[in-house]
DNA sequence: TTAAGTTTGTCACGGCCGCGACCAAAGCCC
DNA sequence: GGGCTTTGGTCGCGGCCGTGACAAACTTAA
């Protein structure tokens, strides 16, 4: 980073001590905030009821907390102090100005339709650790009818045609179990098939979703 | 997007038409383009020796073969359509000053800093699908290695202090196991303990993370 | 130093799931 | 229609790993 960009940052940037296992921002909040580590080291994890996932470390001079780059974004994970940490924290607008001379929201709006999709897949695998293959299944069909369904009277039609393999693949497990899955959700009647279309109910198999089990 | 910028895209953009399963582009190639899908659908893939992984699915009017953005990078995904997909092909540097008046090296430097770490994340977690515990355990220490660690004269020592149930959240598996997998390494010699710190041994360990077992 | 809390080490049980195998059903090409 | 390929469905074995339990070692505070 340029002198005089580092300098300008340091003049509107408030400075943060925080002690070992202290909260430095939450899940749920809204994200206004960048953060600059100074000093320290801080942990993002990502809390799913009984499950914590820690989805990595960060280390003195990165950035975090960037999801404040995204528009109207809640923070996905809380970070907390690994270490006694100091920490710089800068509006979005200053930080987004200072280093690249753009409004925020000019690049609010290319961040979104271009890098957002990494935050997405990092949230997604992030939800999807310690999960079992049903959760997994279910989750994935849900997204897949977020992005490619079209609203039917009986749930949402899948316009794509999935073979159980791909499916597989794309949650990280065997094709059998996949294919046994997927019986069980249709006996369960979460997702009704047509053929070698799927048509989807995301209210239940978004409640199945995140119940243990059973049911 | 703005009309002008749209057209002014559309002006310097090659057209592409791909039939399925044809590769757009392959992992290992440097990232020179920007890509905009305007129909079909296509798949991002991570391949790992035997293992596949589906990362995720591409849609219309999305943007991707994002790692162009970021400096010097080759690509980490295979791109390949999943069905017939129409696509426009664009340089990194006309996108970034089209849609953002930046010059690329600019945005560049700034995502690399910042949203990097999301790309970095995403890789991660791709690579750890369908891998034992001994495996993400062994990535997990190497890229604390990496982060954190100052060469020693018996390996890298971490310079932080890891708790066994940390590094299990950090692999997600369970703390008992986490334990017993670091014994196995201790005796296999390719980390070694110090108190409570650890020395790892990166040659060692990297050929054991990628090999299937034994040893 | 003692006591309470934290971290590490070890074990057995049981469940989830990868894997090989095999067959039925559905597309597909001629 | 007849073969061939791809996809879907099912079973059993065996391995990895989560879980609860408990003891030993270490850390911190009193």
């Amino acid at each position: 980073m340029r002198g005089d960009q580092a300098a300008r940052l340091a003049a509107n940037a408030a400075a943060l001590k925080v002690r070992r296992e202290d909260v430095i921002f939450m899940e749920g909040e809204a994200s206004s905030r960048i953060y600059i580590l100074l000093s320290g080291v801080a942990k993002l994890c990502y809390v799913n009821r009984d499950q914590r996932v820690l989805v990595g470390f960060v280390g003195p001079g990165e950035v975090f907390g960037l999801s404040s780059l995204l528009p109207q974004t809640t923070r996905p994970f809380r970070c907390e102090a690994y270490s006694d940490c100091s920490v710089a924290v800068v509006k979005p607008e200053v930080f987004v100005d200072t280093v690249l001379g753009v409004p925020l929201e000019r690049l609010s709006f290319v961040l979104d339709v271009t890098v957002g999709r990494w935050w997405g897949m990092v949230v997604r695998y992030a939800n999807f650790v310690g999960l079992g293959l049903r959760e997994r299944l279910a989750g994935a069909l849900l997204e897949l009818a977020e992005k490619f369904g079209v609203r039917d009277s009986r749930g949402t039609l899948l316009t794509i045609k999935l073979t159980h393999a791909d499916l597989a693949e794309l949650v990280g497990a065997s094709r059998q179990r996949t294919t046994e899955q997927l019986g069980d959700f249709e006996r369960e009647r979460v997702i009704i098939r047509e053929g070698r279309r799927l048509i989807i109910v995301p209210e239940k198999l978004w409640q199945l979703a995140n119940t243990p089990q059973a049911n």
